[in-house]
Order: structure tokens, then C-alpha cells, then sequence
DNA sequence: TCTAAAAGTTAATTATAGTTTACTTATAGG
DNA sequence: CCTATAAGTAAACTATAATTAACTTTTAGA
């Protein structure tokens, strides 16, 4: 896992990813068989390119067990997201 | 804003997107102009419609002041997240 | 080393996100 | 009410994300 206690970009975001999936002992393949997006597709993921639907890098979080969190400038409320569309918790 | 203090999707990532934005006194148009994004690709992400790029959503997040965090399940630590991707804070 | 598995790349094609334009509801002031 | 502004929809077209298949490069064990 990468330090994340500082603050950061899309960059760290494909770090986080990839990281979380080594850490999971999954190869790209793998992933990409139980979510049905292409090799090339989870490359460019891991490697921050934003050009990418979000529809994907959601089903990447909810597969390796990552979600997230809004944050407005007034900073009050969080509010937490995950890929999982029609979980009615989320 | 929506009550975000219960867990949510990006139905309502959608919710606080669009809060923000008429908070802020802005119409569609407005954002439209300032980013160079149609105005129906506008409406389907305050509509929570995910089958749109991840740049997009960025920029949008960007422009209204908000920012994400990833949350790992093994829960220790968080990465902020904004669409600023050459701001070399992030 | 050798070699097998994983990572990463490339090019051609297909699928789909995004735009434009125009039109149709809503919503709020006067 | 009437009207102006914003929101939302639709269709045809363009731009681009995603896939497939084949290939090259790394990496880690035996």
C-alpha cells in the first residue's frame, strides 16, 4: 500500500488500486475476468488515465473492497460511495 | 444539500453535484460554458447515470469545490481526491 | 540461466459516450 | 396569467472508450 496520509490525485487513485489488488494476490486477468473489462481497460485504469468510464473504475472499487467519500469545501458532511449501484444500503 | 450523513451511491454523489452547483447559483448552462461539457452529458451525471468519463466527473467536482476520499475496508487510511490532476499538491 | 506467468503494448474494429440542434416541459417573477 | 429562464428530452452525428487478438517485455521461481 502506498502512503496516503498526504493528499493526492487520480494518480494515487490507480495506485491505491493497483496496490489493494497485489495486496489481494489478483492479477490483472483475474479481474478482469470477474468483472468483464478488458486488460488494456484495466491498465489504463491503474495507470490514473481519467479517460475511462466511471461506470468501470466503480466496478474496480466494489470488486477489491474500496469506495469513497465526498467532500465538500464546507466541510461538514461525508458522504460514502462504492460501485455497488443497487446495494439499498448505498 | 441532501442529508449525506447515512451511507449512499452515486445516485447520490449525483444529489450533492447538483446541490452544490444550485447552491453555488449556477444553471446547467453556466457549468456547460466553464467546462466545455454539453449540457446533457451535464444531466446524465446529476442524474447518477455512471456510464459517463471519469474525466468528466472530475472536472465537475472540480469546478463545484468538491473533492473524495478513498476508503480502503481495511480502514486506516485516506487519500483525497480532486479533478486538479497537474496540481502537484495532488 | 531457462521458462512460465504476469504485465504491458499495439493496431484494427466495435460499442458507446459526447455533441449539436431543436424542441418540450417546468419554475419563478412581473 | 404571461413571459423569460432554466431544466429536461430526442435524434442524428462525431469523437472516443473498450474490446479482441497478437505480440513484446518483465518478473519471479525452479
Amino acid at each position: 500500500m502506498p502512503d496516503l496520509s498526504e493528499r493526492f490525485s487520480s494518480k494515487l487513485l490507480a495506485q491505491e488500486i493497483m496496490a489493494k489488488r497485489t495486496a489481494m494476490k489478483l492479477s490483472l486477468v483475474d479481474v478482469s475476468k470477474a468483472l468483464s473489462i478488458s486488460k488494456p481497460t484495466l491498465i489504463k485504469i491503474e495507470k490514473g488515465d481519467t479517460n475511462v468510464s466511471f461506470a468501470n473504475i466503480l466496478k474496480v472499487l466494489e470488486f477489491l473492497g474500496l469506495s469513497f467519500t465526498i467532500i465538500s469545501d464546507d466541510i461538514n458532511h461525508q458522504s460514502n460511495i462504492t460501485g455497488a449501484n443497487d446495494d439499498p444500503w448505498f
